[in-house]
This record gives C-alpha cells, structure tokens and sequence, in this order.
DNA sequence: CTGAAAGCGCTTACAG
DNA sequence: CTGAAAGCGCTTACAG
C-alpha cells in the first residue's frame, strides 16, 4: 500500500498542492470555505499523514529538539528527561534522547547526529570535561541550554541550574546544628562541574565550623552501586562517624543500604543526607533527608527557554537558578 | 554562518555533487583514490555534517526507530530504554521516545508523529486497551514490535515478551512451600495485558492448593505511590496475611514502606514477593525477593528483531518469550 | 572514472 | 481564490 502524499490528495480534489498545503496548515484565509472542506475530508478519510521529513526539509525546521544525559537509567535524568518531553509536547515539539554515559565522544557524536537531523534546539546535561560538543552546537548555529551542569570555560550560554553549593551549606549546618561534626562527604565523579560544586560547599561550611577534614571526603560515581561500595570503605576507614553527606541521592540509598546490613541504626547511630530528592528517597526507609532540587520545573523551564531562544523572543535571563530545599525526613 | 552542503564540497573539489554523495557513503569503488582523498579532506576541513533530513526524503530510511514506553520514570522502562538505545545505536540507529502514560489518546497520536518522521520501525509497549495505534502501523507498513505486552485481538505480531503468568506462577510455589496460606495478590491496572496474566498465574496456583480467595486480590496502578496506598488498605481489611504477592517491583517497595512503617517485621510476620527485579529492588532493606526479568535483554532482543523485520532478513520465531526468574532476597 | 538530471514530498513567494 | 514553479539537500539510475 503506497504512501499517500499531497499530490494525491490535490489530484482528488482536483486542486493544486499549494492549496492542500495551506489549508492541512491553516494558512487558509484565502482558501473558499467549499474547497477547504473538500481537501479536509479527503485527508481525513484517506488517513493522510503528512510527510514531516519533507516538510523540514523545505522550512530548515523539524519541531523536534535534542536532549543529552548521561544515563536516563538514573532516576534524576529520568524524572528531567520527562519534564522535558512533556513541555516540549505542549509547544508542539518533540524529542530525541541520547545518553551519553559522560562520554565526550558520544555526547560529539549525537550532537553531530543531532544537528544532521536538523533539530531546533538541543537540552544538553554535559557529562565529559572535554566540550567539543558545545563548539559543535555553537559552530552550527544551533540554540541550546544547559541543564544541571554548568561548564567551564565559556561565557554567555544559556543555562539552567540549581543552587548546588548552597543546597549543601544548608545540609551541613543542618547536620551541625544537631550535633553531628564527623560528617563525611561522598563527591561525586572528579570533573563534573556539580561534584565540584557540592564539595565546595561542604568544605566552606566544615571549614566554617573549623572541623574540615580532608579524610573525610570521598569519592564515588552518582551511582546506587556506587554509594554501595564507598559506604563500604568508609565504615572499614574511619572510626566515629556521625553523618554521611551523600553527594546525591542515589548513592545515599546505596550507602544506607551498606549501614542497615552492618546494624548502624539510622538516625541514631549515624545520620544519612542526600541531594536531588528523586522519587525513590521517600520509599526507602527511613526516609531520606535530602537537599531537594525541584527536578521537573527544572526540566520544563530548560524547555522553555530553549522554544523562547528558537523562537528568538527575548529572554531576561540567561542563566536560572533554581533553590535548593532541605526536605527533613528521617535520616537525618 | 551558513551550513556547508554537498553543493559546497562538489564546487570546491571541481566535481559533482553526485562524486561527493558516493565518496561520503562509501559507494566509491569507482572513484580514483585521488578524488576521494580531496573531497574527504575538504568535507572534514569544513566540518561537513550531512543533512540527514534531504537523505531520508531521498531514501525513504530514516535510520530511527521510535519507542513509545507508558512512562520514562517507571525503572522497568526506562531501563528496557536503555537496552533499547544500546543496541539500536549499534546498528547504526537512534531512537525517538516517547511516553503514552498509558492513554490510547497519546499512543495515536505518536504512532502518527513517528509515521509523519519516516521512523523505519517502532518498539511498542502498548499500554492502553484500545489499538488504534496498532492498526496505523499497519495500515502504514511500519515494520514494529511489541514489547512486554501483548495484545489481544491481533494475529501474528512480533513480540517479546516474559512468561509472566510461569513467573507468578514460581513465586507462589515458593511461598507456599515456605508455609505461606494467607498469601495476598496485588495485580496491576485492569485493562493491562500483563496484570491478567499475571493475576492468573496466582489464581491458578492458589486454586490448585485450594486457598484461592477472590477477597485476597486487590489492585493497584503499577507505580510505588500506588503500592503504598494499597497496602494501607490491605492492612486495615485483611487480619491475618502470611504474604503479598506484588506484581510489580515498584508496588512492592511502596507497600513494603506501609509494613515496615507499621510495624510488621518483614519477612518474619510477613513476607513480600515483587517482580521485575529492576536496579533499586536490590536496594532496599531488606532486599526484594522477587520474580526477574531479563530486561535488559528483552530491550536488546526486541531491537534486533526489529532491524531484522526492518531488514526483511528471515527471523524464525515473530513471538520471543523470555523465562521469568525466583530470585530470592531477603523478604521471603 | 565522473557528471547531468530527475526525484523524494513538502513550502513559499509570485502571478494572475 | 488558486496554480505554476522553484527550491530545500540529498541519492540514484543512466549515460558517456
């Protein structure tokens, strides 16, 4: 069964497809209402479904926008990556997932892959250090915004975060107001921007207080596995511990997980805190006290900027920066 | 700074653009080495990236497929995804997500997206109860297959699909085995494949020991909220329980949260059964005794025999069934 | 070994 | 109110 294509239906109607294209797009208003109708019905009933390879071809624009994360596996790009479809879908877009893993090579290579396929705009969570993904986007022109990852280097790019450091100078003074000050802290992965960035907060606040301790930082992968096995080395490693500070929250259910079977208590022998506070923080029990990050306004808001820059409406701010929130539960 | 096309290539190398397509797509068996390496050189120096848009208007390949999964924060799914893009980008392909949230609705109109997008076939794990989703595809010759849930009513579609009622099937036996009598069913949303046939498994096994009771079923929506509301429920109807059986993963942790919070040490007075084995059933404390999938597996598999039907190589089997696993853990 | 030409299915000025 | 024509950037027979 051929593919049924404009010309058929103009043939049908015995009208031109010029005047098919205009009213299937609603530039119609010189259409006679007679022959819209006509056309209308005639697509209807033949199951038209237009041809929108075609169609981007000849406006330079597909409706459809990239997103890159490094593991849609992970629940906090799994929960961002949805907010971002579901906005996308709202302003008529869609969208192409591409997981990096943190790899440079494959974030270039879906960007290349992203820009062949004439996408509007791309959401891009950098996970590699290197960023000749960003040069790529840049070099062709395309629009996009940053999501959850700042990167160095560059000025003026569009942008959404979360306040990382400060969500962590809240955590910490909140573990430091209830008396704990052996708190370790588990970074994240060595290069990414937001490991860094939670580190430094926690090395102001303990600095602060003049109880840092370089021992005490650790560092693991974001991962639950990951937690798992830190937690693992940190009970063998240090004697009195009083809280953990897991960099996200996937490695702090991870840890937990790794104290319960060792008989800690939590809270009582050791307190847990977390960050991000994705779905799962508020199954596990205890439940986790973590440094929420509103994740899916996070998505939508990246979302929309990227449209307000594709559509080339003026944007106040390049950069939003989202608050983080401690949500006390009870790990903590 | 404008994009750099074939045109561009074919003017600077003094040949035509149809010597610079061949070169590009390695048909170059004809071209002289010395074409070849100037019009490479030239293409790599400009940082030449190929509409892949013309390219597919010219083929009639997109080198996509679409996935439409009910929901990307649901683990099982976005690890089946995973899987998914994994191997798809292996053969060359990327994919298009899509989430339906289980609305027929949302399901047509992606099977359209995907239609109008010329994807070269589409995994489906369909979610809502009617098909008009199913039928376009077919209408439309789009090579697809479905993914853990079959569909009634339809011959001789491709699938890969768990044995889910075996699977429930085990996890009763082992819970009777282990002296469990009172054991309580959670199924999934009514209209969904897999919870029928997973209910059936329990009803099948709980009559043959004679101790069915249609009071002992309830049903909840798949997700861990749901788990958790159901399970109040449970608790307060229900006096005496030896086991819930939950039939997802996801309800488990929830409803395991419920017990632990009210007191039931599990698996001592009570013990629990999930399924799906998916990443965070590992997690909790203690960790799920459950019924396992291979999902990353059953993602791999559907993909190859996707590209195979894409393909038209000859595949033996339009039905892949994969075996459900006991894997005990420490709630049963 | 390489080029000219048609075609993929749309959209968009332009003309009448 | 509607049509003819060019163009988007590729690929693919066909010809030489």
């Amino acid at each position: 069964m051929k593919k049924i294509t404009m010309s058929d239906i103009a043939r049908i109607a015995g009208v031109s497809k010029a005047t098919v294209s205009m009213v299937l797009n609603k530039k119609d208003e010189n259409i006679s209402e007679e022959t819209k109708n006509r056309i209308l019905n005639i697509a209807k009933e033949m199951n038209y479904i237009p041809n929108s390879v075609a169609r981007s071809l000849s406006t330079k624009k597909s409706s459809t926008i990239g997103i890159i994360v490094p593991d849609i596996t992970n629940p906090y790009f799994s929960e961002v990556s949805r907010a971002v479809e579901d906005s996308a879908n709202i302003f008529g877009y869609n969208v192409i997932l591409c997981n990096s893993d943190n790899e440079t090579e494959k974030e270039e290579k879906y960007v290349e892959l992203l820009i062949s396929k004439l996408v509007d705009g791309v959401i891009f969570a950098v996970g590699g250090h290197n960023t000749r993904g960003i040069e790529l986007l840049q070099e062709n022109s395309i629009p996009f915004v940053l999501l959850d990852r700042h990167v160095e280097g560059f000025e003026n790019l569009y942008g959404v975060y979360c306040e990382n450091q400060l969500g962590v100078v809240q955590g910490v003074e909140y573990l430091y107001e209830n008396g704990k000050r052996n708190i370790v802290f588990v970074k994240g992965p060595g290069d990414i921007e937001i490991a860094k960035q939670r580190l430094s907060g926690y090395k102001l606040t303990m600095e602060k207080y003049g109880i840092y301790n370089e021992n005490f930082v650790y560092e693991s992968d974001f991962t639950m596995q990951g937690g798992k096995n830190v937690t693992e080395k940190i009970i063998n490693e240090i004697e009195k511990i009083d809280a953990i500070f897991y960099s996200n929250d996937a490695m702090a259910v991870g840890g937990m997980k790794v104290l319960l079977r060792n008989g800690y208590k939590v809270p009582d022998d050791i307190s847990i805190m977390g960050f991000d506070n994705i779905q799962i923080s508020e199954f596990v029990e205890p439940e986790l006290t973590t440094i929420g990050q509103p994740i899916y306004e996070m998505g939508r808001e990246s979302c929309r900027l990227l449209i307000d820059i594709i559509n080339n409406v003026d944007v106040e701010k390049k950069e939003i920066y989202f608050k983080p929130q401690l949500i006390k539960r009870g790990t903590a």
